[in-house]
DNA sequence: GTCTATATTGCGATAGAC
DNA sequence: GTCTATCGCAATATAGAC
């Protein structure tokens, strides 16, 4: 059973606007893509930009969902969890991290509230994550929490971010996810763990 | 004394392009701010793509330049060092960060070469200093280089990518570059260095 | 809901006067 | 080198038939 047409355009419209911008790509190629006609755009989003909204609005719902299911975990752990999960987030939706990345140095304006409480639910998870671990003294007391968020989403992120040009870098059969996460994220708790 | 236009042309495009990216600016916008003709983006350039090109082409060669002065220290003060610098490139180049970012993921036709050539340059020295490292003991055994990297590169430079939008989390006062820098090398060293 | 056809606007590039 | 004027094209959006 074919999908409608809708749908069907979201889905062309993901990687299109991901790997293009919302400028580059224009609403013939995305109607092609969708196999439908041009003027449906128009029809069930009132135009490319409400389309394009429609696919940052399901993207970054991702990403609230992801971290209100991690709960009632040592900070450690908690942190161990945020990497396994970014993982799994990115394998599910390869294409969030552009839209994260974009939208953080180019926020689309009317969007940027939707967008910010998104990503502040990231920042709030890792920000209480830190600041109890380092209440409860398992995290070195001279650390800033708000730097220390950034340190962390960092080392986790950039690697998502950079693996289109980086996998030009790395040894081919060098591509796992997983085990770079997993090194990070013990880099990092063994940089902030008390001594 | 007035610029030739073909300086106030590049002046003018380097943040239009990195805030807008190269689809979303139009020619008449860049002589506009620039204060010039648009004719002469087609006499000086070749085009709008050449006047991106030669933008690109100016801002990452300051990665290679700031890069080959460092030289001859250990493993641990050559990464302070590079914290450091990424302190100052980015007060000097306030734009290459997005340039940076925008091909990473999103490499501009033609130009990967170049670009490529860049970032590699820098890949490879923070490659030595960890392999290096390593060897000497400095560092944990167990890290794979390729990986530590990655890690050392998005503990510092993912906080410049999200500047824009991060600046909205923070308290208005905690805006010191040099102060999370230095706290997210600190932590890395730590991570790394062996027990 | 989906199509064709078209209105309208803005784009990048260039010819040619100065 | 710099300007004006304009060409040709591709963009988005929409009116109206089916």
């Amino acid at each position: 059973m074919e999908k409608d047409s809708r749908s069907r355009l979201l889905e062309a419209a993901i990687p299109l606007f991901a790997e293009k911008g919302f400028s580059a790509v224009s609403i013939r190629e995305l109607a092609e893509k969708a196999g439908v006609n041009s003027a449906l755009i128009s029809y069930h989003f009132g135009g490319k930009e409400g389309l394009y909204n429609a696919v940052l609005d399901f993207q970054f719902s991702r990403i609230t969902i992801a971290i209100s299911k991690i709960q009632g975990l040592s900070p450690i752990e908690r942190i161990r969890h945020y990497g396994k999960n970014a993982v799994l987030i990115h394998q599910q939706c390869p294409y969030l991290m552009r839209y994260i990345q974009r939208e953080m140095s180019n926020p689309s304006i009317g969007l940027e509230t939707v967008v910010r409480r998104h990503i502040a639910s990231a920042y709030q998870f890792l920000h209480d994550a830190i600041t109890e671990g380092i209440e409860s003294g398992a995290f070195r007391a001279d650390l800033d929490p708000d730097y220390a968020v950034l340190s962390l989403a960092g080392i986790i992120n950039f690697y998502f971010i950079t693996q289109p040009l980086v996998n030009a870098f790395l040894p081919p059969a060098k591509k796992s996810d997983q085990v770079y996460v997993m090194q990070a994220v013990e880099i990092y708790l063994n940089g902030v763990i008390g001594k």
